[in-house]
RNA sequence: CGGGGCGUAGCGCAGUUUGGCAGCGCGCCGCGUUCGGGACGCGGAGGUCCCCGGUUCAAAUCCGGGCGCCCCGACCA
């Protein structure tokens, strides 16, 4: 590709309403170009990008057994209210109606489709198991669309199902499909670490997120060097250090703790340690005060309880209603709560001789202890992972915790949806069974703009080389020499002949310019041909993105598409 | 949905406080000089100042209403 025929030009200034590195380049390198809130035109570089991994994902899919297929975006509600989860999407659901008045949706995710297709098609343990998979446009009415392609309400994904006759069938789709995803994602040259994940509103049990570390990823994760252990912090597990030993329980005695109303206040004020300290956290669940108890150096992991609670609706409760469950904000504890249901933390039933609050302002107890004082209705994990926790899987590690953008998820959903839908076959027996389901899904261009947000640096893109929209971005300098500019128009026919895909810089522009737009777009590997590279010869410089300003090396132009291929991963 | 910010040329912004010719830089077009890390000179084009309404002799600027975009939070497959 001629780059002087290329739609898309880059930007010298950074776009004002991009915040994030990843975003700005993405705009700057012309690949993308925004029409609405997480609603993006792809630009002919950003596209051929996609086509690449999603050429590496469909040759994944169809060596793990998986065909491809195509549903369609646009759906009757009735197959949304028959799984339940018209309601469970809620606003992020894409509502309209058609000619006739009929109410449809846009589907953000295929289950539903996935599952009624199977119905009308496999009746028998012979059609099992069976594996669908589509590369498809799913539109979610996202509440906060952010940062350029992490979260948009338009996007492609992949998405792939799983239909077994049992359990065990389940967990050898699954396995595959868990292997596919790290061909692809190897494929693609991405460090993914794979996470123990929640399951979220899709239900079922296992679940896994493949997560690209960066900093600006919505996610939080914690990993332990020592043995592996890896869990999205809305369910990791964790040890952490017990509480300064206070011996034998005491007598409880109630103390002056003017305006103390924090945990750091609080040890602070009295000398102690958080961790001997309990801390009282009010929600609201499903229309039901819920007071929480955990110990004052920790915190509630929200999502832990709202499973723990069985789903539902989970919010913190507002002043007012703490005020009209009776409780004091700032003093409040488990010791003498009454009517209202409580629930611990496993942390708090440990240790003796807490400070906790007294339910009365200014004041709070010392010496408080689980099993005398006070009792819960429920002791449950509920603690939130932190960084330098110990890990949970193995005795010596400690975790470390990084964020993340989630680039594939996989789920086993079990029957929930094959039962909602009918969704049977029929065994060797003659009985009728509920399929097992499992589903998989990667975001396609949400991984493009993840790798871009995690592989740059201070000049632009650093593409992998398999995901690059070129192989080779050949630039040529001194465009008023028609020695140099026939050597480049030579060497980009040489490179294109040799099955390399070459975007060639041929604008009469000046090296800066050209220089500069190479590092940003990124290409693996750049190609310069100049007075300089032929000052001994009809030669070529070539020099990796990834390496620094001034490690090129200097190759005969024919010579040059074997050098590339070496050069290139 | 709560909080904050923004909306003026393709992009980045000034001008709004105190109403009075719509500006700057980059980019774009033409000519010339340059040519290895975002060159220079000369000339030029380009505007629904987000939209609607109001106040005024006069509105980018003041008032009312609306829309859109970004960030933080909530939410999130």
């Amino acid at each position: 590709m001629r780059m002087s025929q290329l739609f898309g030009k880059t930007l010298r200034d950074d776009p004002s309403d991009a915040d994030t590195a990843g975003h700005r380049l993405l705009i700057r390198a012309g690949l993308v170009s925004q029409v609405a809130a997480g609603v993006y035109s792809y630009l002919p570089m950003a596209l051929r990008s996609m086509r690449k991994i999603e050429t590496v994902i469909r040759e994944e899919m169809n060596a793990a057994g998986a065909q491809e297929v195509l549903m369609p975006v646009i759906q009757p509600v009735e197959l949304w209210r028959q799984s339940g989860r018209e309601e469970a999407f809620g606003p992020t659901l894409f509502h309209l109606h058609d000619r006739r008045d009929r109410p449809m949706v846009l589907a953000p995710t295929h289950e539903e489709a996935v599952t009624d297709l199977a119905r009308r098609h496999v009746h028998s343990y012979r059609d099992l198991p069976v594996n669908l998979y589509q590369i498809q446009t799913k539109l979610r009415d996202e509440a906060r669309p952010r940062a350029g392609l992490i979260r948009v309400r338009e996007f492609h994904m992949k998405d792939a199902y799983s239909f077994d006759v049992d359990q065990a069938g389940l967990d050898a789709s699954y396995e595959k499909m868990v292997q596919a995803y790290w061909n692809i994602f190897r494929r693609c040259g991405l460090d993914v670490v794979a996470v123990e994940a929640d399951s979220g509103a899709m239900g079922g049990s296992d679940s896994q997120e493949y997560m690209l570390l960066a900093d600006t990823g919505e996610d939080e994760l914690v990993t332990c060097a020592a043995c592996g252990y890896a869990a999205n912090v809305e369910r990791a597990r964790s040890r952490y250090a017990p509480a300064p030993d206070a011996g034998e329980p005491l007598d409880i005695e109630i103390i002056d703790t003017p305006d103390m109303t924090t945990i750091a206040e609080l040890a602070g004020f009295l000398s102690i340690e958080e961790s001997q300290t309990l801390k009282a956290v009010f929600y609201v669940h499903d229309g039901e005060f819920i007071f929480v108890a955990i110990r004052g150096d920790l915190d509630v992991n929200e999502v832990k309880l709202a499973n723990a609670l069985g789903g539902g609706e989970l919010r913190l409760a507002t002043d007012e209603e703490v005020a009209a469950a009776g409780i004091v904000a700032g003093s409040a504890s488990p010791v003498g709560i009454e009517n209202v249901r409580k629930i611990g933390d496993v942390s708090a039933t440990q240790g003796a001789n807490y400070v906790a609050g007294a339910n009365a302002p200014h004041k709070h107890f010392r010496n408080v202890n689980y099993g005398r004082d006070f009792d819960f209705d429920d002791v449950i994990d509920i603690a939130r992972a932190e960084q330098d926790h110990g890990c949970a899987d193995c005795d010596d590690g400690a975790l470390t915790l990084s964020r993340g953008i989630e680039v594939g998820h996989v789920f086993k959903l079990g029957t929930k949806f094959s039962e909602a839908f009918g969704a049977n076959y029929v065994t060797q027996d003659g009985e009728e069974k509920p399929m097992f389901m499992g589903c998989y899904g990667i975001g396609v261009g949400r991984l493009l703009g993840a790798v871009i947000e995690s592989s740059r640096d201070d000049d632009g893109i650093i593409f992998p080389a398999t995901i690059a929209p070129y192989d080779v971005h050949l630039v040529s300098l001194n465009p008023g020499d028609d020695e140099i500019t026939q050597a480049a128009d030579d060497l980009y026919a040489l490179l294109t002949a040799a099955g390399l895909e070459v975007l060639y810089d041929d604008r009469d522009e000046s090296a800066g310019i050209k220089f500069s737009d190479a590092d940003l777009l990124g290409m693996p590997l750049r190609a310069t041909v100049s007075r300089r590279s032929m000052r001994d010869g009809r030669n070529t410089e070539l020099k990796l993105r990834a390496a620094n300003r001034d490690s090129a090396t200097i190759v005969p132009i024919e010579n040059a598409p074997h050098q590339a291929r070496a050069l290139l991963p």
